[in-house]
DNA sequence: AAGTGGTCTAGACCACACG
DNA sequence: GTGTGGTCTAGACCACTTC
């Protein structure tokens, strides 16, 4: 007997998960269809496929036409980040954000970006170099390439007042983009810009995004001593 | 005119997706009600919520009952990062994996955990060190504490053979997890256990999982110098 | 060829939040 | 109260994949 509702897509969901937790289905084991489950349950079976549809998008499950729905050898461990804005994430610590323009030039594409930005080899990039503060002690470095052939709108921005991720993320969205994550160590100059000892481990995103197949910007953010990144799973 | 189908969801999707990048509704702007678009596509209304309902997912719309459907001022940035089991991330990169058990010690709950594993302050956790090798060079170190209230069964486990990430996988499931990212500086020990000079900045994971509310492993990771981790938006 | 999930419809009622 | 999204139903056809 399930305690939960078992007419509300939520509900099927819990009592599936269940089954899977306590191994009433094994893994790598075939569930039953659709039609039968929703014969169990006694409602219709677009109710039985939500559910099946939200343990699918998190792994759990494996569906495929024809061959039924199994569930997951190795469920595979997902995790959503969310990327803040740098505003927002230092105003959610309650501190005081600002931050100050350190260097705009027109340069050609660096070596660098390009395998990325091959489709404006002739053509300059915006860079801009970029500082973040919280409660005025650094927070994050922030070097920037724009893609001028993609956006040209941004040759008439200065940058100074309001940042160039947040013009962009309002007058370039994006369709896609990768993002990676890693540890540096601080070089003389970083040292220098976030106000630390040289060597010093720091954390570094960086992050190229496209509309279509165009690049639009690179960025590499990288944070002052300390700094995590959370997300829940 | 669309040149998507319009009268599936994917198609009507891509339509909204459209309007919103070329701002034909704005930033903060409310967009048609559900009904209205069902009747200009011409199609269920079913068949408009589930595109709305995947834009919102994706953080792109905000959703309100009686509010209505309003594009976002500041669309969140999401990545899902899929965390591998390390061997399969190993063997994707043509490498052989082999991981070596350095200790396995029942000890008292440590300080740094007390505020998670408060169930089970009496008790000891299951302490344990693997190195994880790719081509016999070292690629991650791990720390890990299991709780045995929540899994007894790891008692009787060596964990010689198959990792106890895999083995938790399987045979305690978790219902959610705490994730965090951070750099650090290799200490004597890790970077005699990584191979590398000391102070080297080293990529970190940090993960607790739980089920309900008895938390059943923390695990931290620290890789190789050089470790990047990646993801698409 | 046939079985499974994927999707669409038309209609209905409900839950929530705003006025 | 009232309008909006959230969900459910019963039925239908489709698309993919494995047999």
């Amino acid at each position: 007997m399930a305690l939960t509702d078992t007419n509300s897509w939520t509900g099927i969901r819990e009592e599936l998960l269940r089954r899977i937790h306590d191994r009433v289905w094994e893994p790598g084991a075939q569930i039953p269809h659709e039609a039968d489950l929703a014969e169990e349950f006694g409602c219709a079976r677009t109710t039985v496929n939500r559910a099946l549809r939200d343990l699918a998008e998190s792994g759990l499950v494996i569906r495929k036409r024809r061959a039924g729905t199994r569930v997951a050898l190795n469920p595979p461990q997902r995790a959503t980040l969310t990327i803040p804005i740098i505003r927002e994430e230092v105003e959610a610590l309650g501190k005081t954000y600002r931050h100050s323009l350190l260097e705009r030039a027109y340069q050609p594409v660096p070596p660098m970006l390009h395998g990325v930005f091959h489709a404006s080899l002739g053509e300059d990039v915006l860079y801009l170099k970029t500082l973040h503060f919280a409660d005025e002690r650094p927070y994050a470095f922030e070097e920037r390439h724009i893609n001028l052939d993609t956006v040209p709108e941004a040759r008439q921005r200065k940058f100074e007042v309001s940042s160039a991720n947040e013009w962009l993320v309002h007058n370039a969205p994006y369709s896609r983009g990768d993002l990676s994550f890693s540890a540096l160590n601080a070089n003389e100059d970083t040292a220098r810009i976030l106000d630390c000892t040289q060597g010093t481990a720091l954390f570094a995103m960086e992050r190229i995004t496209w509309t279509g197949d165009a690049p639009i910007t690179h960025v590499k953010l990288i944070f002052a001593p300390g700094y995590r990144m959370r997300s829940t799973i």
